[in-house]
DNA sequence: GATCTAGAGTTGACGCGACAACTCTCCCGG
DNA sequence: CCGGGAGAGTTGTCGCGTCAACTCTAGATC
Protein backbone atom coordinates (compact mmCIF):
# COMPACT_ATOMS: atom_id res chain seq x y z
CA UNK A 1 0.00 0.00 0.00
CA UNK A 2 2.14 2.94 1.15
CA UNK A 3 5.00 2.19 -1.11
CA UNK A 4 6.04 5.11 -1.60
CA UNK A 5 6.11 5.86 -5.16
CA UNK A 6 7.50 9.10 -6.24
CA UNK A 7 5.34 11.92 -7.15
CA UNK A 8 2.14 13.22 -9.59
CA UNK A 9 2.70 15.48 -11.97
CA UNK A 10 0.48 17.74 -10.17
CA UNK A 11 2.50 16.75 -7.08
CA UNK A 12 5.24 18.20 -8.02
CA UNK A 13 3.77 20.89 -9.34
CA UNK A 14 2.06 21.66 -5.65
CA UNK A 15 5.75 21.15 -4.46
CA UNK A 16 7.43 23.75 -7.14
CA UNK A 17 4.75 26.33 -6.52
CA UNK A 18 5.11 25.95 -2.71
CA UNK A 19 9.30 26.56 -2.82
CA UNK A 20 9.35 29.42 -5.50
CA UNK A 21 6.46 31.06 -3.56
CA UNK A 22 8.80 30.57 -0.35
CA UNK A 23 11.82 32.26 -2.45
CA UNK A 24 10.32 35.12 -3.74
CA UNK A 25 8.96 35.77 -0.79
CA UNK A 26 12.36 35.87 1.01
CA UNK A 27 14.08 37.24 -1.59
CA UNK A 28 11.71 39.93 -1.85
CA UNK A 29 12.49 40.50 1.77
CA UNK A 30 15.96 39.94 2.33
CA UNK A 31 16.23 42.07 -0.42
CA UNK A 32 14.14 45.28 1.25
CA UNK A 33 16.23 44.66 4.28
CA UNK A 34 19.43 45.23 2.10
CA UNK A 35 18.12 48.22 0.32
CA UNK A 36 16.27 49.71 3.43
CA UNK A 37 18.70 49.14 6.27
CA UNK A 38 22.00 47.61 4.49
CA UNK A 39 21.99 44.61 6.15
CA UNK A 40 21.23 40.80 5.50
CA UNK A 41 19.40 38.06 6.53
CA UNK A 42 21.95 36.70 8.63
CA UNK A 43 22.82 39.86 10.42
CA UNK A 44 19.57 40.73 11.50
CA UNK A 45 18.80 37.88 12.96
CA UNK A 46 21.97 37.88 14.49
CA UNK A 47 21.44 41.39 15.76
CA UNK A 48 17.87 40.39 17.05
CA UNK A 49 18.92 38.01 19.41
CA UNK A 50 21.32 39.60 20.60
CA UNK A 51 19.63 42.86 20.91
CA UNK A 52 16.86 40.74 22.71
CA UNK A 53 19.65 39.50 25.49
CA UNK A 54 19.01 43.26 26.63
CA UNK A 55 22.55 44.36 27.33
CA UNK A 56 23.81 40.81 28.65
CA UNK A 57 26.53 39.25 26.74
CA UNK A 58 25.80 36.14 24.67
CA UNK A 59 28.20 32.96 24.38
CA UNK A 60 28.57 31.96 20.80
CA UNK A 61 27.02 28.49 22.08
CA UNK A 62 23.81 30.48 23.30
CA UNK A 63 23.98 32.00 19.90
CA UNK A 64 23.93 28.87 18.31
CA UNK A 65 21.03 26.93 20.44
CA UNK A 66 18.62 30.13 20.04
CA UNK A 67 19.19 30.28 16.23
CA UNK A 68 19.83 27.02 15.17
CA UNK A 69 22.76 27.75 13.72
CA UNK A 70 25.88 25.90 13.00
CA UNK A 71 28.32 27.09 15.66
CA UNK A 72 31.30 27.57 13.28
CA UNK A 73 28.50 29.74 11.25
CA UNK A 74 27.86 31.69 14.16
CA UNK A 75 31.99 32.05 14.29
CA UNK A 76 31.82 33.06 10.57
CA UNK A 77 29.09 35.29 11.06
CA UNK A 78 30.76 37.46 13.81
CA UNK A 79 33.50 37.73 12.36
CA UNK A 80 32.10 39.24 9.77
CA UNK A 81 29.94 41.44 11.55
CA UNK A 82 32.78 42.83 13.62
CA UNK A 83 34.12 44.04 11.00
CA UNK A 84 31.55 46.18 10.38
CA UNK A 85 31.60 47.40 13.80
CA UNK A 86 28.18 45.74 14.79
CA UNK A 87 29.14 43.17 17.38
CA UNK A 88 32.34 42.99 19.89
CA UNK A 89 33.84 40.09 21.28
CA UNK A 90 35.45 40.66 24.98
CA UNK A 91 37.96 38.38 25.86
CA UNK A 92 36.70 36.51 29.85
CA UNK A 93 40.06 34.33 30.76
CA UNK A 94 43.16 35.10 31.05
CA UNK A 95 44.34 34.95 27.43
CA UNK A 96 42.26 32.46 25.76
CA UNK A 97 38.45 31.16 24.01
CA UNK A 98 35.89 31.65 25.96
CA UNK A 99 34.45 35.30 24.35
CA UNK A 100 30.76 37.07 25.19
CA UNK A 101 29.44 38.31 22.75
CA UNK A 102 27.65 41.79 22.46
CA UNK A 103 26.55 44.11 20.24
CA UNK A 104 27.65 47.56 19.74
CA UNK A 105 26.17 50.93 19.83
CA UNK A 106 26.49 51.02 16.00
CA UNK A 107 25.03 47.13 16.21
CA UNK A 108 22.09 48.72 19.08
CA UNK A 109 21.43 51.58 16.47
CA UNK A 110 21.19 49.23 13.75
CA UNK A 111 18.64 46.38 15.34
CA UNK A 112 16.58 48.96 16.80
CA UNK A 113 15.58 50.36 13.27
CA UNK A 114 15.93 47.53 11.28
CA UNK A 115 13.12 45.91 13.28
CA UNK A 116 11.11 48.57 12.86
CA UNK A 117 11.75 48.10 8.62
CA UNK A 118 11.61 44.83 8.61
CA UNK A 119 8.82 44.17 10.54
CA UNK A 120 6.67 46.37 8.33
CA UNK A 121 8.11 44.65 5.30
CA UNK A 122 6.93 41.35 7.10
CA UNK A 123 3.52 42.77 7.24
CA UNK A 124 3.39 44.06 4.35
CA UNK A 125 4.39 41.19 1.86
CA UNK A 126 3.13 38.28 4.89
CA UNK A 127 0.87 38.74 7.19
CA UNK A 128 -0.88 41.10 5.12
CA UNK A 129 -1.79 38.93 2.56
CA UNK A 130 -3.28 36.24 4.51
CA UNK A 131 -6.69 35.99 4.78
CA UNK A 132 -7.42 34.54 8.98
CA UNK A 133 -8.04 30.96 7.58
CA UNK A 134 -5.16 30.98 5.91
CA UNK A 135 -3.34 32.46 8.83
CA UNK A 136 -4.52 29.92 11.13
CA UNK A 137 -4.18 27.23 8.58
CA UNK A 138 -0.29 27.90 8.20
CA UNK A 139 0.49 28.38 11.78
CA UNK A 140 -0.84 25.49 12.84
CA UNK A 141 1.58 23.49 9.95
CA UNK A 142 4.67 25.41 10.99
CA UNK A 143 4.36 24.22 14.51
CA UNK A 144 3.99 20.84 13.45
CA UNK A 145 6.60 21.16 11.49
CA UNK A 146 8.71 22.45 13.64
CA UNK A 147 7.90 20.13 16.69
CA UNK A 148 8.68 16.96 14.21
CA UNK A 149 11.74 18.38 12.39
CA UNK A 150 13.13 19.95 15.94
CA UNK A 151 13.36 17.13 18.37
CA UNK A 152 15.38 19.18 21.34
CA UNK A 153 14.21 22.76 22.19
CA UNK A 154 11.27 20.95 24.58
CA UNK A 155 10.75 23.60 26.85
CA UNK A 156 11.05 27.20 27.46
CA UNK A 157 13.10 28.95 24.32
CA UNK A 158 10.88 29.90 21.38
CA UNK A 159 12.89 32.96 19.90
CA UNK A 160 15.17 33.75 17.72
CA UNK A 161 14.62 35.77 14.21
CA UNK A 162 15.25 34.16 11.22
CA UNK B 1 -5.98 53.12 10.08
CA UNK B 2 -3.32 51.37 7.93
CA UNK B 3 -0.13 52.94 9.86
CA UNK B 4 1.93 49.82 9.20
CA UNK B 5 3.70 49.85 12.63
CA UNK B 6 5.85 47.12 13.26
CA UNK B 7 4.44 43.61 14.20
CA UNK B 8 3.32 42.36 17.52
CA UNK B 9 4.93 39.91 19.50
CA UNK B 10 2.82 37.07 18.44
CA UNK B 11 3.34 37.92 15.34
CA UNK B 12 6.92 37.68 15.46
CA UNK B 13 6.04 34.39 16.92
CA UNK B 14 4.05 33.34 14.04
CA UNK B 15 6.89 34.73 11.62
CA UNK B 16 9.68 33.21 13.19
CA UNK B 17 7.93 29.72 13.49
CA UNK B 18 7.58 30.08 9.78
CA UNK B 19 10.43 30.82 8.67
CA UNK B 20 12.23 27.65 11.04
CA UNK B 21 9.73 25.59 9.67
CA UNK B 22 11.02 26.28 6.01
CA UNK B 23 14.31 26.14 6.87
CA UNK B 24 14.04 22.55 8.67
CA UNK B 25 12.14 21.35 6.40
CA UNK B 26 14.55 22.64 3.13
CA UNK B 27 17.25 21.48 5.08
CA UNK B 28 15.93 17.86 5.75
CA UNK B 29 15.22 17.57 1.98
CA UNK B 30 18.76 18.85 1.34
CA UNK B 31 20.67 16.59 3.18
CA UNK B 32 18.78 13.70 2.43
CA UNK B 33 19.64 14.73 -1.64
CA UNK B 34 23.13 15.19 -0.75
CA UNK B 35 23.28 11.51 1.50
CA UNK B 36 21.16 9.47 -0.71
CA UNK B 37 21.99 10.74 -4.43
CA UNK B 38 25.20 12.68 -3.62
CA UNK B 39 23.72 16.15 -5.34
CA UNK B 40 22.95 19.34 -4.03
CA UNK B 41 19.18 21.24 -4.24
CA UNK B 42 21.11 23.67 -6.77
CA UNK B 43 22.20 20.75 -8.86
CA UNK B 44 19.29 18.90 -8.81
CA UNK B 45 17.05 21.95 -10.11
CA UNK B 46 19.94 21.66 -13.04
CA UNK B 47 19.41 18.29 -13.77
CA UNK B 48 15.53 17.81 -13.69
CA UNK B 49 15.28 21.08 -15.91
CA UNK B 50 17.32 19.38 -18.46
CA UNK B 51 15.95 16.38 -17.76
CA UNK B 52 12.41 17.56 -19.01
CA UNK B 53 13.47 19.31 -21.96
CA UNK B 54 13.79 15.32 -23.21
CA UNK B 55 17.54 15.38 -25.06
CA UNK B 56 17.19 18.78 -26.73
CA UNK B 57 19.62 20.89 -26.25
CA UNK B 58 18.48 24.34 -23.62
CA UNK B 59 20.02 28.16 -23.85
CA UNK B 60 21.53 29.42 -20.76
CA UNK B 61 18.72 32.10 -21.35
CA UNK B 62 16.31 29.74 -21.11
CA UNK B 63 17.29 27.94 -18.06
CA UNK B 64 17.60 31.42 -16.48
CA UNK B 65 14.35 31.70 -17.75
CA UNK B 66 12.89 28.94 -16.38
CA UNK B 67 14.56 28.44 -12.91
CA UNK B 68 13.88 32.25 -12.51
CA UNK B 69 17.72 32.24 -11.53
CA UNK B 70 20.26 34.78 -12.24
CA UNK B 71 21.95 34.02 -15.65
CA UNK B 72 25.05 34.12 -14.06
CA UNK B 73 24.23 32.03 -11.46
CA UNK B 74 23.12 29.27 -14.17
CA UNK B 75 26.51 29.74 -15.79
CA UNK B 76 28.36 29.35 -12.65
CA UNK B 77 26.27 26.32 -11.63
CA UNK B 78 26.91 25.00 -15.27
CA UNK B 79 30.70 25.50 -14.62
CA UNK B 80 30.72 23.24 -11.09
CA UNK B 81 28.33 20.42 -13.00
CA UNK B 82 30.17 20.23 -16.11
CA UNK B 83 33.33 19.66 -13.92
CA UNK B 84 31.57 16.97 -12.22
CA UNK B 85 30.61 15.64 -15.91
CA UNK B 86 26.63 15.76 -15.39
CA UNK B 87 26.39 18.59 -18.50
CA UNK B 88 28.04 19.33 -21.39
CA UNK B 89 28.45 22.73 -23.20
CA UNK B 90 28.92 22.60 -26.94
CA UNK B 91 29.48 25.50 -29.17
CA UNK B 92 27.19 26.92 -32.05
CA UNK B 93 28.61 29.43 -33.68
CA UNK B 94 32.49 29.29 -35.97
CA UNK B 95 34.40 30.08 -32.15
CA UNK B 96 32.41 32.68 -29.74
CA UNK B 97 30.07 32.19 -27.57
CA UNK B 98 26.16 30.89 -27.78
CA UNK B 99 26.36 27.93 -26.37
CA UNK B 100 23.68 24.96 -26.14
CA UNK B 101 23.35 23.01 -22.71
CA UNK B 102 22.45 19.16 -22.31
CA UNK B 103 22.92 16.22 -20.02
CA UNK B 104 25.38 13.93 -20.09
CA UNK B 105 24.85 10.33 -19.76
CA UNK B 106 26.02 10.39 -16.43
CA UNK B 107 23.67 13.55 -16.08
CA UNK B 108 20.44 11.48 -17.13
CA UNK B 109 21.25 9.14 -15.21
CA UNK B 110 21.63 11.18 -12.00
CA UNK B 111 18.39 13.04 -12.78
CA UNK B 112 15.99 9.89 -12.67
CA UNK B 113 17.53 8.51 -9.86
CA UNK B 114 17.33 11.58 -8.13
CA UNK B 115 13.74 12.29 -8.99
CA UNK B 116 12.58 9.16 -7.62
CA UNK B 117 14.55 9.62 -4.27
CA UNK B 118 14.08 12.98 -3.48
CA UNK B 119 10.24 12.34 -4.79
CA UNK B 120 9.89 10.06 -2.14
CA UNK B 121 11.50 12.04 0.56
CA UNK B 122 8.85 14.80 -0.50
CA UNK B 123 6.11 12.19 -0.13
CA UNK B 124 7.40 11.48 3.37
CA UNK B 125 8.60 15.05 4.74
CA UNK B 126 6.12 17.37 3.65
CA UNK B 127 3.10 15.71 1.63
CA UNK B 128 2.33 13.04 3.89
CA UNK B 129 2.58 15.69 6.86
CA UNK B 130 -0.33 17.92 5.81
CA UNK B 131 -4.42 17.20 5.63
CA UNK B 132 -6.32 17.77 3.11
CA UNK B 133 -7.47 21.10 4.69
CA UNK B 134 -3.85 22.35 5.20
CA UNK B 135 -2.93 21.07 1.85
CA UNK B 136 -5.35 22.92 0.03
CA UNK B 137 -5.25 26.04 1.67
CA UNK B 138 -1.25 26.45 1.65
CA UNK B 139 -1.89 25.37 -2.08
CA UNK B 140 -3.72 27.85 -2.48
CA UNK B 141 -1.51 30.97 -0.41
CA UNK B 142 1.35 29.73 -2.69
CA UNK B 143 -0.14 30.21 -6.21
CA UNK B 144 -1.31 33.34 -4.92
CA UNK B 145 2.13 34.54 -3.74
CA UNK B 146 3.52 33.59 -6.33
CA UNK B 147 1.36 35.10 -8.71
CA UNK B 148 1.90 38.68 -6.98
CA UNK B 149 5.30 38.45 -6.55
CA UNK B 150 6.24 36.94 -9.92
CA UNK B 151 4.74 39.80 -12.37
CA UNK B 152 6.39 37.86 -15.84
CA UNK B 153 5.57 34.76 -16.68
CA UNK B 154 2.23 34.78 -17.75
CA UNK B 155 1.21 31.58 -19.63
CA UNK B 156 2.54 28.58 -20.66
CA UNK B 157 5.31 27.83 -18.84
CA UNK B 158 4.50 26.58 -15.78
CA UNK B 159 7.35 24.24 -14.66
CA UNK B 160 10.69 24.21 -12.50
CA UNK B 161 11.68 22.19 -9.96
CA UNK B 162 13.30 23.91 -7.37
C1' DG C 1 50.69 16.51 39.22
C1' DA C 2 50.90 14.35 34.31
C1' DT C 3 47.78 12.76 30.95
C1' DC C 4 43.43 12.10 28.73
C1' DT C 5 39.33 13.74 27.13
C1' DA C 6 35.05 16.46 26.41
C1' DG C 7 33.51 20.86 25.30
C1' DA C 8 33.88 25.57 23.28
C1' DG C 9 35.47 28.31 19.47
C1' DT C 10 38.01 29.10 15.40
C1' DT C 11 39.76 28.28 10.85
C1' DG C 12 39.90 26.57 6.08
C1' DA C 13 37.82 24.92 2.08
C1' DC C 14 34.19 24.75 -0.94
C1' DG C 15 29.54 25.16 -3.03
C1' DC C 16 25.58 28.34 -3.34
C1' DG C 17 23.55 32.99 -4.47
C1' DA C 18 23.56 38.01 -5.77
C1' DC C 19 25.48 41.78 -8.10
C1' DA C 20 28.45 44.32 -11.20
C1' DA C 21 31.65 44.47 -14.86
C1' DC C 22 33.28 42.56 -18.86
C1' DT C 23 33.35 40.15 -23.73
C1' DC C 24 31.64 38.93 -27.94
C1' DT C 25 28.51 38.78 -31.48
C1' DC C 26 25.12 40.57 -34.27
C1' DC C 27 22.50 44.02 -36.19
C1' DC C 28 21.41 48.67 -37.37
C1' DG C 29 21.93 53.26 -39.12
C1' DG C 30 25.23 56.44 -41.04
C1' DC D 1 32.75 50.07 -44.26
C1' DC D 2 32.44 51.73 -39.53
C1' DG D 3 30.76 53.01 -35.01
C1' DG D 4 27.29 52.11 -31.55
C1' DG D 5 24.16 49.63 -29.03
C1' DA D 6 21.41 45.45 -27.54
C1' DG D 7 21.42 40.78 -26.20
C1' DA D 8 23.76 36.49 -24.58
C1' DG D 9 27.29 34.46 -21.65
C1' DT D 10 31.10 34.63 -18.69
C1' DT D 11 34.00 36.19 -14.98
C1' DG D 12 35.16 38.24 -10.50
C1' DT D 13 33.95 39.34 -5.98
C1' DC D 14 31.92 38.86 -1.84
C1' DG D 15 28.58 37.26 1.76
C1' DC D 16 26.10 33.08 3.27
C1' DG D 17 26.03 28.16 4.84
C1' DT D 18 28.07 23.44 5.70
C1' DC D 19 31.46 20.19 6.85
C1' DA D 20 35.77 18.72 8.65
C1' DA D 21 39.91 19.70 11.01
C1' DC D 22 42.22 22.16 14.38
C1' DT D 23 43.28 24.72 19.07
C1' DC D 24 42.74 25.71 23.60
C1' DT D 25 40.78 25.10 28.20
C1' DA D 26 39.01 22.87 31.98
C1' DG D 27 37.90 18.82 34.47
C1' DA D 28 38.36 13.96 35.26
C1' DT D 29 41.12 10.10 36.26
C1' DC D 30 45.06 7.76 37.49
Amino acid sequence: MTETRSLEPEEWEFWDTWMRAQRLLTRELERGLQRDCDISKAEFSLLVTLWQAAGREMRVGELSESLDWDKSRVSHQLTRMEKRGFVKRTQYGADGRRAGVGLTAEGRRAAQSAVLVHGGNIRRHFLDSLTPEQASVIRAWSEQAVARLEPHRSEAAGDGAS
